[in-house]
DNA sequence: GTAGCGATGTATCGGGCCGATACATCGAGG
DNA sequence: CCTCGATGTATCGGCCCGATACATCGCTAC
């Protein structure tokens, strides 16, 4: 699951660990609070080994900072890794609908084509339903064996399927209609600057507007 | 976090494995779907090498099926395990307010005292007004900078968050009125058969209700 | 000036937990 | 009779986490 999120973001543009870091919790914040380096490190060697990914100390004439004493290593996607990413991207099994690996596939769905969009969309709404359905049986059988405390517990978890299913719904309506995601729980008025209409290409789409040296 | 939960199982009634697995999945169906065996096995070995348990070949006069040809291991806690489980509800580390965490400690309530109950809901509830902020932030500050799906995701979790810290604000403000939980978002009317007005005595009461033979 | 401090930065280690897999028994139905 | 699904115990490789160690940079305070 790492492997796809990372390989997501050296493909914006490459980066050393600790960036890299920082970059895949405000972007996975809501699935993860922050990467730990006990994780991120030897995932990045075992890229590294499968050829992916390159890594290589930064050059000098970098930003500002560093008169390059110890490391700054500064990893870098290969074309090999492009493809990795996108099998990944396209790809869907089970690990792909539990919550940590529909979060990280979700969070690359502007680089996914329609159709697999609405396989996840719809695999991760079975997912959980099937909770839900779960949550209901013991609620309504087994609730004379469960205390108060387990009890609000699960009806708590039913709350959040419920919720979730519906989120889900209005996503895959949206994406049939053919419209970009947003303005579903309107309490935000933030531009959404780029890609709003969307014109949806066939499937990894070269990236558009931000300007990135691909490579040289 | 799996030991709390199988020595708080086990102090109900003794039990074999398989039935331990499906206890958990219903007790803790919000928290984890169901607990693997390859996690299962070996913590309940650890736990035996503890000395927080033992395992006892089914004697042939138990339920009806099985002339014990293989196996049938039952768990049983001991002295020192129902100690280690009273130690481990009461003390609340960082762990205790994750995800996973919290839910195992939150299905225990009802054998935990009050100022623990506390404690730990008032944690927890530190711990997702943090994300939330971290959520606000970002999607205030880096909003154009990520296209619209992350952004949604994004707007969906900070709707999680909300609606958590709601929640856990309603708990701790019966907790401190002395109710018990429930009777929150109404939307099943199941009787709550036992415990409704709950005394809540010091910690560990020996259960009350069900007949179960602790031992023969 | 220099001493400390917090952010930046790379890296390893032990351990928890998961999915896949293997193996074995039993009752029910074709 | 024989397969199938539920019950049941167990291991293995692998991902990921928290704790820990170490090193540099820029800032402020003494």
């Amino acid at each position: 699951m790492l492997e796809l999120a990372i390989l997501g973001l050296l493909q914006e543009t490459p980066m050393h660990g600790y960036e890299l870091r920082k970059e895949l919790a405000t972007k996975l914040g809501t699935i993860r609070a922050a990467i730990s380096y006990g994780t991120l490190y030897p995932t990045l060697k075992r890229l590294k080994t499968a050829g992916f990914i390159t890594e290589s100390a930064s050059d000098p004439s970098m930003i500002p900072p560093m008169t390059s004493k110890r490391g700054r290593v500064v990893y870098k996607i290969t074309a090999d890794g492009k493809e990795r990413f996108a099998d990944l991207l396209a790809q869907a099994g089970p690990e792909t609908y539990d919550d940590a690996g529909f979060g990280v596939h979700f969070a690359f769905f502007s680089r996914t084509d329609r159709a697999t969009r609405l396989r996840i969309l719809e695999g991760r709404r079975r997912r959980i339903e099937e909770r839900r359905e779960g949550l209901r049986d013991v609620l309504s059988r087994a609730a004379g064996r469960l205390d108060a405390y387990t009890l609000e517990l699960q009806r708590h978890g039913l709350d959040a399927c419920e919720r979730e299913v519906r989120w889900l719904e209005e996503l895959i309506t949206n994406e049939r209609s053919g419209r970009a995601p947003a303005a579903s729980a309107g309490s935000f008025d933030i531009p959404t600057a780029e890609q709003s209409p969307e014109p949806v290409g066939g499937d990894a789409p070269p990236e558009k507007p931000r300007p990135h040296q691909d490579r040289p």
